[in-house]
DNA sequence: CTGAAAGCGCTTACAG
DNA sequence: CTGAAAGCGCTTACAG
């Protein structure tokens, strides 16, 4: 049965079957409260009768809007840019907005590819997770349409942006000084990106609780690495083989720490007891997985929600001033942490 | 410092500053062969000069193509569904589609809501991941418009179109039978919606591989309530009250399964030791867990491949035969169920 | 409320 | 390759 693809339903046809003018029909699809409602339900008829769709591509063109956002993150498999994203969704959809989703897995090309494709997409906005090497000319380039632009969880130095993120370097002082009280001098740092913000911000809450505590920085303690599963694998492997080896791990997210549990496991040291952990994210699985781990709560869905604001605030009145949210992260202790150490 | 929203350069304004004719910019930014060398690069020079941004909605309207296609998942916040996406979004972007996301959290009017806005947008094609009580209706109205689109995951019994899938009533007969090998006569089936395609086949598998070892199916050890952590919590509690409680549960999903383990937990139950454990996906939190998790893959990513693979096809040619496809499932046996029963 | 006209930024088709 | 014209489906502005 060859069936021939109908083309679709304009709003003339639908003015047309109900006697109306185009510009009736205009404004009953708009909601105008100018209209009587015995029009208004007349053509609601005929629009439910010949099944027609308003075509909202053609009417942005027209009025020079979007309803179109686009959201841009580094990896959908890492639970925390799925919470995030969760959060934008809820607050944006709300809002009238579609959201253009793409993952850049890290890479400057594939998201300045991303970026081309929105911008000829006519997106209102973009929400950016940024990937660690980005260039301020990416920036530039869109402050140059004029098209808002927040960035989220990564900062990106010399970027005239709205910024929403939490506070790593709070968060990192925090985990570490736990680990500090419970007696533990030792203390790795292990996975993420060196270059990113996000890590930058966290080695310095790390260096700062040592030295709070009087703690000497062992460089060979920290381990930078991809923020992945394998990435702490990776990591703690090299740490393990230290001559004087920590007896606390301070891991970039829980994912790392994932992998680092695991692999202890597989040289035969139990996560928790023979090693302390503590991760940062506190996803779900952070408090299913055992031991139960000790992480630093990020809230991405609140990040997610508070993008979301700051890109609806910005679009609405694009001479708005700079905004900046940081969220205070706070400490989830669980059981990979509470093994006082004695020596 | 008040910047004025400056308008989109036009290909008119390119090709002006080029010295050449809109259309022959126009067969430029579209790539065509009839073009001399040098004209293309004087044109291209225009377009970088002036930031012209190629806008692809007045093409996609002129041209009555689309370059969008709508993807609607149930839940992101499940690794099933992000691994999903991801598989969706690696073929469909090579393909030069921009893809659209949506979040039903198994709403029907959701999903509704999603749908129309898709269609508004004139998005090309549509995977849909429905919610269990999808109507037939909706299905009709996307056919009416003659919009392709592929369902995934979940099948719907009398809609027309792509599926796409993984052999539920395999997976479940896989895991069950497992179980019985391993000397489990008393296996509780826990999770996931009894209205939905997804649990019926995977009802079928439990209760065939039952049958075959000439076992007789007891309906109070199984228990259906959402698929998520809090419902393993919940079925699981259910069951373990029970005056002859099972030996060994077959879960719905790796997070319903990863719910019982928590609460056979809390209380004093041992998971892999006391009681036997299988999930359903494999997702990667399932080797990370302890113990291990046995549990069926179902690549959900290769899932999302095949859709995208498919939805392709159908927007190329829509009266191609209506396809299906169902993937093997496999059984990843860990240390969940490794317990040999001995009575 | 209506009607006729113009225009958003592009593509298409056609004569040169 | 060019140029002028028409049109995708809508909104806008304006005279009635």
């Amino acid at each position: 049965m060859k069936r021939k693809k109908q083309s679709r339903v304009t709003l003339q046809q639908v003015a047309e079957h109900a006697g109306v003018s185009r510009a009736t029909a205009s404004l009953i699809v708009r909601n105008s409260p100018h209209i009587s409602e015995a029009t208004r339900k007349k053509v609601l008829e005929s629009m439910r009768e010949l099944g027609y769709v308003y075509d909202r591509v053609a009417a942005n063109l027209r009025s020079q809007r979007s309803s179109t956002v686009g959201l841009i993150i580094t990896d959908i498999a890492n639970t925390f840019f799925s919470e995030l994203l969760i959060g934008v969704h809820q607050t944006l959809e709300e809002e009238g907005y579609t959201v253009l989703l793409g993952t850049t897995f890290d890479s400057d090309t594939k998201q300045n590819h991303l970026l081309s494709t929105m911008l000829e997409h006519r997106v209102g906005g973009v929400i950016l997770c940024p990937v660690s090497e980005t260039s301020k000319e990416t920036i530039d380039r869109i402050n140059q349409l004029d098209i808002p632009i927040v960035l989220a969880v990564r900062e990106l130095p010399g970027a005239n942006c709205d910024y929403v993120s939490v506070d790593y370097k709070v968060g990192a002082e925090m985990a570490v000084s736990h680990l500090i009280q419970k007696g533990h001098r030792r203390i790795a740092f292990l996975g993420g990106r060196s270059e990113s913000s996000t890590w930058k911000e966290r080695a310095q809450g790390y260096y700062d609780a040592l030295h709070q505590a009087g703690l000497e920085v062992d460089s060979s303690l920290v381990v930078d690495g991809p923020p992945t599963r394998e990435g702490g694998v990776a990591a703690v492997q090299q740490v393990l083989n230290h001559p004087d080896p920590p007896t606390a791990i301070f891991c970039f997210s829980d994912l790392v720490a994932f992998g680092v549990m695991q692999e202890l496991r597989n040289t035969g040291l139990i996560p928790g007891q023979d090693m302390a952990i503590v991760g940062f994210d506190n996803v779900p699985e952070a408090e299913t997985v055992t031991p139960s781990l000790t992480t630093v709560s990020s809230f991405p869905r609140l990040i997610g929600k508070h993008a979301a604001g700051l890109l609806h605030e910005r679009i609405a009145n694009f001479d708005h001033e700079q905004q900046r949210v940081i969220l205070q992260p706070e400490l989830a202790i669980r059981n990979s942490s509470q093994q006082v150490v004695g020596k």
